[in-house]
DNA sequence: CTTCCTCATTTTGTATGCAATCGTGGCTTC
DNA sequence: GAAGCCACGATTGCATACAAAATGAGGAAG
């Protein structure tokens, strides 16, 4: 183990790096709208660097399923395919159910009150309407989870896949019975981890996800038209 | 469906694509060892193509996690580390379980079939001792069934994971008692697919994964010291 | 003999230049 | 009037140029 630095980290972070957070980000929020194009001599202008790390930044993204690139007619932003958003929150299920089987065993008590005041930030947000709030804290919840399965690979996967489902987040508007039944979930999830009662979170868990499939899938159906390029 | 396209598919594909697929062919088959450096120069007259597109497919493998990327000292073929294999196992069991569970529903009778002359393969291949093409099609097996699920988002993601385990894979040499073992869970888990089982495939393709798991990480613990760099 | 410093060489990070490709508007032709 | 063609501008793909950083060799100081 080493010891934490208490010096300053100065980061001169690579600027493909850097372009490619920005990039990712801003497709993520939704800034960056589906099927829109890529132009890199707006983007190198926007961004402040040179078409170099900028490609390299598509690139990037493109392997994360963020863009499409086009042979000879440069890329654009991934559109939001009901069909795959299901296919991922299938996978990112899986992934959830066996990260909280891991965190069962793995996560320590401190770290379950982490989760546990988190889970109140969002009971508070949740009682006061606050939906924007409600997701922050429900992702956090959720990365934290994974995060404490110490499984580091499977926390990179679910991050991964994620990014690609927060975009539609954005637009699924949640019913407020979904939310209220969603709130109820978390609620049990939190007693079976903080039980370590494994194959209970594993079907919670897996629940959960299934409900958040069925939800964004029908929202997405239900209001299709923004996305069209 | 779309028909087979009789006529010649032209294919020019961008560089930087071509160059990524080699690359990543020479690390996943242990051509390029972990922890050597990959010098640009080197690689550029090697490749025949230009630093730019050969630095986008560095970036490309970096995330791809076969590739570690240091800030002004270029890139090197990530290490294997035992601990990381484990965790990618771990995440590939779950996958696969979910996997051969969607494969038991969507799956037609000619896809199973196909996997049950793959299955013949391999069981030909174990029969004369030839590893190297046990392996081959102990892989495409995997593969077909992830495939078959249906779902393309699960598909990527394994064969994602897949490419870091493999090359474990070539330093990792079976015992004779696990290989007789894992033959015949392969049977098992055809018998499952064939039969629709979702519980038993379900239940086989885990442990089948945790064996594998168990047995790869054993083999690197046995001889760890061909990585070091 | 070791250690530290300096400087040349190599290598990477980023920017820019050039050629090929694509899309578009206008023109011709029927 | 519609369809096809051509030429032009815009944009991308790739190569190369330039600057910053790292590596390593050699020598001076201790």
């Amino acid at each position: 183990m080493t010891a934490p630095q208490p010096v300053a980290p100065i980061l001169r972070r690579p600027l493909h790096e850097e372009a490619t957070d920005r990039l990712r980000d801003l497709i993520v929020q939704g800034s960056l709208a589906p099927g829109s194009r890529l132009n890199e001599r707006l983007l190198t202008a926007q961004l402040g660097v040179s078409r170099t790390p900028l490609r390299e930044a598509f690139k990037v993204l493109a392997t994360e399923g963020l863009v499409e690139l086009l042979p000879n007619r440069g890329a654009i932003v991934s559109a939001i395919d009901p069909a795959r958003v299901a296919e991922t929150l299938a996978v990112m299920g899986a992934l959830e159910a066996l990260a909280g089987e891991l965190a069962c065993a793995a996560a320590t008590e401190g770290q379950i009150n982490e989760i546990r005041s988190l889970h109140q930030e969002m009971l508070a947000n949740h009682a006061r309407g606050d939906l924007a709030g409600y997701f922050k804290f429900n992702q956090a919840i959720h990365l934290k989870i994974v995060k404490y399965s110490g499984n580091a690979v499977l926390a990179q996967t679910y991050r991964h896949l994620n990014a690609n489902v927060r975009r539609a987040r954005y637009m699924a508007n949640l019913s407020q019975e979904r939310w209220d039944a969603a709130v109820r979930e978390h609620g049990e999830i939190l007693e079976a981890l903080a039980s370590r009662d494994v194959a209970r979170i594993r079907v919670l868990l897996a629940e959960h996800l299934a409900h958040k499939l069925a939800s964004v899938l029908g929202e997405l159906r239900a209001a299709p038209a923004r996305e069209a390029a």
